[in-house]
DNA sequence: AATTTAACTTAACAGTGTTAAGTTATTTTT
DNA sequence: AAAAATAACTTAACACTGTTAAGTTAAATT
């Protein structure tokens, strides 16, 4: 029943993580401190300094597990049974839909600009298993020969920007009067795909 | 040669916009303070309230003055006598190289996400001018019959996503190895057009 | 000449991220 | 079994932050 030392060693760690990421998704990330994490977890505020090198730190490996996630949700998707065209559709719109369901985690993630010293290093490490795998979803349309053009990062790149411009722009401008937003995403998609298709 | 009072007190709201500006641009917007902002300009920090609600609202007052001069831009290039979709082109082109030749500006104005209770009052007053016209650049292609679609609002906000996409993946993701950028820029420009053209 | 107003400052509050030093309990070594 | 080392955590403090209430001083108005 009792955990031993090193199980709750190794539970403090994800328990400040579980304890940093709710409050982040809940208030954003600017105003949660690390007093409040402490508190919240019955720990002294130094304590997280023994887990994570300071605060951007913390929001790092937050977006390690996220992006860790987002890669699994799309992965999952082509390995269904549809095609090519259909599958890349559907991993463009469970981005999108990941970041609205997550909105306060998607800014954290892909929209607050991260500058850290250490950032070149890990950055993205789990962002790029993401992003490999939109990758690999157009590199399937492209063998299939529905692609204009065959240029693999390119265009993963330019699907990038459409999905995420459209996902931070309904996060971010949430005052703006946009169009219904059902129909605004599925614009996007179709814009973005009828630009690529051949 | 000397300026009377009314004049100095006019300046003075001036000289606090220009050096929060160029302090926001060069260092971020988290990492100027009020007391760094005052003491470049010489006053004591508390005189900056006298100008501005708050910390927010100094950004919000600098971000309708980028708006202000963003529309010009675009609409600058409205007036030139080429066909309307050129002209959406290069309307398109010119918010991006706006947004990256003021990448930190830029991030201020469209990325930071500007939660204050007055927001939705004046909240884009001048940016919806910028919008409104790329909508007039649209407008201009569907009377020429153009666009496989005649939905202004629409089909503007795609393109909308679509550039701040971009912009804001370049300033945000600066360490991703992302194409060539002036043909990344070409791809999302071109991959836009043509999923809206007739 | 007295009063009001405008423009600005001082001092302070309540918070922030972060670090250095200290404590306590457990584990390892002798 | 006693001494030393280590791990896990806390206390106290530093140097900041945005912001406000109260105070000052000089000019304009009455």
């Amino acid at each position: 029943m009792a955990k031993n030392n090193s199980e709750i060693k190794a539970d403090l760690r994800q328990e400040i993580l579980d304890a940093a990421r709710e409050m982040f998704v809940a208030e954003g990330y600017a105003n949660v401190s690390m007093r409040k994490i402490a508190e919240k977890i019955g720990y002294s505020p130094t304590t997280i300094y023994l887990y994570f090198k300071d605060k951007n730190d913390l929001l790092h490996q937050i977006c390690e597990e996220s992006f860790a996630q987002l890669a699994r949700n799309i992965s999952s998707i082509q390995q269904l049974s549809a095609n090519s065209m259909d599958k890349l559709r559907m991993g463009l719109r469970e981005y999108i839909n990941f970041g609205l369901k997550h909105p306060s985690h998607y800014e954290v993630i892909f929209i607050m600009p991260l500058k850290s010293e250490v950032e070149a290093e890990y950055e993205m490490s789990q962002g790029k298993v993401a992003f490999e795998t939109l990758c690999s979803s157009v590199s399937d349309c492209i063998k299939d020969n529905l692609l204009k053009n065959n240029d693999v990062g390119l265009i993963s790149q330019t699907l990038w920007a459409g999905i995420h411009g459209i996902t931070s722009l309904l996060i971010t401008h949430s005052g703006f009067p946009f169009a219904e937003r059902e129909k605004l995403i599925d614009n996007v998609i179709e814009t973005l795909i009828s630009g690529i298709e051949a």
